[in-house]
DNA sequence: ATGCCGCGTGGGAGCGGTCCCACGGGGTGA
DNA sequence: TCACCCCGTGGGACCGCTCCCACGCGGCAT
């Protein structure tokens, strides 16, 4: 045996595994045809596809991933980007649903996960070139504010991108969003239908487009019903129990005769129970309580709370089709989707 | 200009980023030197890297992983594989702290983390060696059942892992862990010290490791205390809501006198707080209850519950640092590590 | 019979890094 | 002065795949 015919040792301990050149040598064809046959082109005829398919089960051959994308500048994989995870935000059941939603919708088309999560500011920064770097093939970008500027900046880059939300009205981006909007208007319809009339509500960060969306519905129901809208019973809050809280006592000093909440979101709503029993008020008895998002407190603060549910899952599967459309074929796709809400009806109203 | 010489048209319609060869050309150096340069070499004079370092920066180079992947067989990056993802089971927090601890733990070093949520078990099957062959330098794997056999396979084929918890006492692979034993004796200590003589306990399944950890813990407070341990007060439940309402309602059946109950999860403690109010038990004043794990339901159900807290970002953190240990020098690296539980007290206990 | 077409095919040339060998030049000791 | 060493360096070979060009061959029209 001459020195070149011997196997060179392997640097890692790791087993080497079988390469394309050995499956061809084995099925006794070209490279070029096993590369065919793994990739599903049709030029390939019955006999050669059969002899192939044979040495790879043989084989165990699985095609190397970092190969292939250092050949077809594709990495088959998508990153998917949380900001400000710290913010105990990501342990929210949303972020999980979506994403549950998004693995499923990814893998059956053979794409990885790349779960990104940024702590502070700077790291944030410097994300756009990293990602445009890493040539990941797309990027789901989750809970963007309103000023956010990497959606713009991957956009420059050309990386697919596709939003969980959107930034505003005028969002250019693709993104999928809940229809905010219509399931604020489902619950204030439904405080209105239990006999309602003084119903207040408190809203989300004006600067953030759900939060918008919400008291848009809230407005609209109303104003179907032939309600007056009145501002005093309008109050802020930030998504935050302490901000339901104290929207909640600003809202019983303005109005005491409220007998109903429309709560932008169900943390929000656990703060206002609090305050309205402090205040002694019974729910529904006295005040009638609706939140939003049928999140996992929803179930469990008593009494169990009407709420209104998104779509988290199918949410986190939409945005994973929306992205292989636009990677598949740039420019083309939709550019938002909205999907419907529904209202979960417990004992709170 | 030759032909030879005119830019090759990309092939994607994404930017050409500039390449290790253009970072050498521009800085005047080889490409040996520039490689070095990036990866830290000491072996290069001041004035070569001050020159290379410039022309990275007026480039904008960042290096190509899949380029670098192909060259050195490793990947920089791991998979955090979650199992039966479907069972809404992803959706609890106790995932999404992990994995922030595990992101912040690997981020830190440069890691990826890739993550796969397998759906139905043909597809767990396969992934043993579809990890192997997308050549991740190491799999976290959460949730392993007692019977499980992907960590086995894993270890053949020589893949670095840690597990999140342990399948039974003789774990041999590296796994991170709470003190689940001392977290439930704390909490039935606890509940001893409340003057509490009949505590009962709602248990895991039986094949589940915690679920053992926390009723041998239960079993240690007991004798501690020098009380005898009552069978009849010891109900299995599943972690399931369902579950701890079904084996709540039993212990009640079995013994109408207990005034105590250690419930091994929230989920089941929530459970059982329907079930003692069903039965007009009033909590804490009838009946004591603590529960394990400080989940958001414990924070939010009424009265708000005693529960025991497991450091999970903690567990992340210390999974990643685990993970890297063995992928820098496999077989080094501690077997286990046991991370402390807190007992936090509300109004329930 | 002869040309032509087109299908299946083999294999060369990259993709962009790392690894390592070999080489030039300045310092040191004999 | 010469041999030796070592340090910094350039660049060839290679990692395993895809892309694409060129080629052989059988079937069809001429």
């Amino acid at each position: 045996m001459s020195p070149a015919e011997q196997p060179q040792p392997s640097r890692t301990a790791a087993v080497r595994r079988p390469t394309l050149n050995a499956v061809a040598a084995r099925a006794g064809v070209g490279r070029g045809t096993v590369s065919r046959v793994i990739n599903g082109s049709p030029k390939v005829s019955d006999r050669s596809r059969a002899a192939v398919e044979r040495a790879i089960a043989e084989l165990g051959y699985v095609p190397n991933r970092a190969a292939r994308s250092l050949a077809t500048s594709r990495t088959d994989s998508v990153a998917l980007v949380v900001p400000d995870a710290q913010s105990r935000l990501f342990a929210e059941p949303y972020f999980s649903e979506i994403i549950l939603g998004v693995s499923a919708g990814l893998s059956s088309a053979g794409m990885q996960l790349l779960l990104v999560l940024t702590g502070d500011e700077t790291e944030y920064g410097r994300l756009a070139g990293y990602l445009a770097a890493q040539r990941v093939d797309g990027v789901l970008l989750m809970a963007v504010h309103a000023e956010d500027t990497l959606p713009d900046r991957l956009a420059e880059l050309a990386v697919p991108t596709v939003l969980a939300g959107r930034r505003g009205e005028a969002e250019r981006l693709g993104h999928v969003r809940a229809d905010n909007r219509g399931g604020a208007r489902l619950a204030v319809r439904h405080l209105l239908a239990g006999g309602r009339r003084a119903v207040a509500t408190i809203t989300g960060p004006p600067d953030m487009d759900v939060a918008r969306g919400r008291l848009d519905g809230y407005r609209d129901a109303l104003r179907d019903a032939g309600v007056p809208v009145a501002e005093e019973l309008i109050a802020a809050g930030d998504f935050t129990e302490q901000g339901g809280r104290a929207a909640m006592r600003e809202l019983l000093r303005r109005r005491p005769d409220l007998d109903a909440v429309f709560a932008a979101s169900d943390v929000m709503a656990s703060g206002a129970v609090q305050e309205l029993r402090a205040a002694g008020r019974r729910i529904p008895g006295d005040v009638a309580l609706v939140g939003f998002d049928d999140s996992i407190v929803a179930r469990h603060i008593d009494p169990p709370l009407t709420s209104v549910r998104q779509p988290l899952a199918e949410m986190g599967r939409t945005m994973a089709s929306l992205l292989l459309e636009e990677i598949a074929q740039r420019g083309t796709g939709q550019r938002g989707v909205v999907l419907p809400t529904e209202l979960v009806v417990r004992e709170s109203a």
